[in-house]
RNA sequence: GGCCCCGUCGUCUAGCGGUCAGGAUCCAUGGUUUUCAUCCAUGUUACAGGAGUUCAAUUCUCCUCGGGGUCACCA
């Protein structure tokens, strides 16, 4: 069985390149009949972790990823921890280093000076006199000093790495006894049976320290997928100060779940040319050894397309369901199905969707400029006034070809082009010179609305 | 700086020794439309550079260059 897991540090949001990771993570259980778990990674108590889950798991909800079970605190999990290092230390695994912040840093210092790596000098790794006073110990692990670790990686291929140069006794408790992450993240996805670790890049560095840990506690290791980094339009890693990063925020703009969803999965992830991806479909096809090697850049260009491509061609229903979001509810009075059909290919989001729809719905109470300047001929308000005239003279009026049949018969009446009628009348109804169909307007207004508003714009403009 | 990863159109990507280097998006043009949007059609734009290996390299190897990540008693 796959077990996966997406192990956010508490920041107080889901972050976009946080959800791919946690989406790619989903999409492997999902396919493996498998599962996909939660762990708040807050191993430091200073920040009010339970908030920020509670923001994850409200995004996730949005979104309709769902985890596994209970949401994991490392932070209640101290015991379990000390269980682990007491271990370590018992089988002389790892051991107590009473180095002084002071002395470490002075080593540091020291070791940058003759242009040496910095590394912890194991001082402490077979001390067995008598501890210095006042110095309360960190605990290091017994780290290989030569050798080579191979993290074996299902994107990037097996990557060595020599201990020489990158390990040391690295400190898997901290003064006050506390666990630090290498040691954690071990421990836990071990005990949570993760066998599938999918996890961003930057922590590709991490991963041989992590594996020491592993080793030393007699840990099976999992298959690992370190998938490239999200970038700015600066190359640099995404961040807080790169606008919208949180996830909650593309709800505020009116993106649905299934666009960012399917925008997201895209972004380092293909199956060939398929653009467009359900959710059914994403669990089907998502394998993670298709994920790209190259970092990816930013650009939210596909995503107001594939977002304009699911209002389309959702179903009125679902769309008047999103619109109430927005404070609007439409009823049949509304001429609901007449009015989605004629909006739903002209907006990018649900929220422009329901800019439109207030538009439509709402009188004119003014005219652009520009658009009457445009529209307004001569003899605009003589077609107009005929125009009003049938339609008070038409008793049936209801679907667009009704309204349509009243246009074409001013049109041929008066031996004009439509667009003699089409461009004042649309001013008139819609104050603008762009929009929908005006048959489907006026279907949309009625008989009563639409003579309102061809007498206010008489009356305005003469 | 050490170590590690990466390098195909502006962007997301396909490609896994022989392709006119494909698709999508964006942009531009044309068509449809009374307008706008949609839709359709067309077009511009890419293998970072240099050595090898090979009959043949975008594809394999090495170097250079460029970008990124990581080096804590953060996660």
């Amino acid at each position: 069985m796959v077990v996966t897991r997406f192990a956010p540090s508490p920041t107080g949001y889901l972050h976009i390149g946080g959800l791919r990771t946690a989406l790619f993570s989903y999409l492997w259980a999902k396919k493996n009949n498998g599962k996909f778990l939660l762990r708040i990674e807050d191993t430091d108590k200073a920040r009010n972790s339970h908030e920020a889950a509670e923001a994850i798991v409200q995004a996730f909800k949005w979104l309709g990823l769902e985890h596994e079970g209970e949401i994991l605190y490392q932070s209640d999990r101290d015991e379990i921890y000390a269980k682990y290092i007491k271990q370590l230390l018992d089988e002389g695994k790892a051991y107590k280093c009473y180095m002084s912040k002071e002395e470490l840093s002075e080593l540091r210092e020291t070791q940058m000076a003759n242009k040496e790596r910095t590394m912890y000098d194991g001082r402490y790794r077979d001390f067995d006199g008598t501890p210095p006073e006042g110095v309360e110990p960190v605990i290091r692990i017994k780290a290989p000093l030569s050798g080579e670790i191979i993290v074996r990686d299902g994107v990037k291929g097996n990557v060595s790495f020599q201990a020489k140069d990158i390990l040391d006794d690295f400190v898997i408790a901290r003064a006050d006894g506390s666990p630090t992450y290498n040691l954690v993240v071990a421990i836990d996805d071990a005990l949570m049976g993760v066998n599938e670790v999918i996890r961003g890049d930057d922590h590709l560095s991490n991963t041989p320290k992590q594996i020491v840990v592993y080793e030393a506690l007699g840990f099976e290791l999992p298959k690992f997928y370190h998938v490239p980094m999200i970038h700015n339009s600066e190359g640099k890693k995404l961040s807080k100060r790169d606008g919208a990063t949180d996830v909650m925020a593309y709800k505020e703009m009116g993106y649905t779940p299934e666009a960012l969803l399917n925008f997201l999965v895209r972004l380092g992830w293909s199956y060939g040319d398929q653009e467009i991806f359900s959710m059914e479909e994403m669990q089907e096809l998502f394998n993670p050894k298709d994920i790209n090697k190259s970092a990816s850049i930013y650009n939210t260009d596909k995503l107001d397309w594939l977002s304009a491509h699911y209002i389309k061609n959702a179903s009125n229903s679902a769309l008047a369901e999103l619109l109430t979001e927005y404070d609007l509810v439409l009823t049949s009075h509304d001429k609901k199905e007449i009015l989605l059909d004629i909006l739903k290919d002209r907006a990018k989001t649900v929220k422009e969707l329901a800019v439109l729809v207030k538009e439509i719905l709402a009188t004119p109470t003014s005219y652009d400029e520009k658009a009457v300047k445009k529209a307004f001929k001569e003899d605009s308000i003589a077609v107009l006034n005929a125009f009003s005239a049938e339609i008070s003279a038409s008793e049936e009026l209801h679907l667009p070809v009704d309204y349509h049949a009243l246009m074409e018969k001013v049109v041929h009446d008066m031996e004009i082009g439509f667009g003699k009628i089409g461009n004042p009348l649309r001013v008139a109804l819609l104050g603008k010179m762009s929009g929908p169909g005006l048959d489907s307007v006026m279907a949309i207004l009625g008989k009563k609305e639409t003579l309102l508003r061809i007498s206010n714009a008489v009356t305005a403009l003469s």
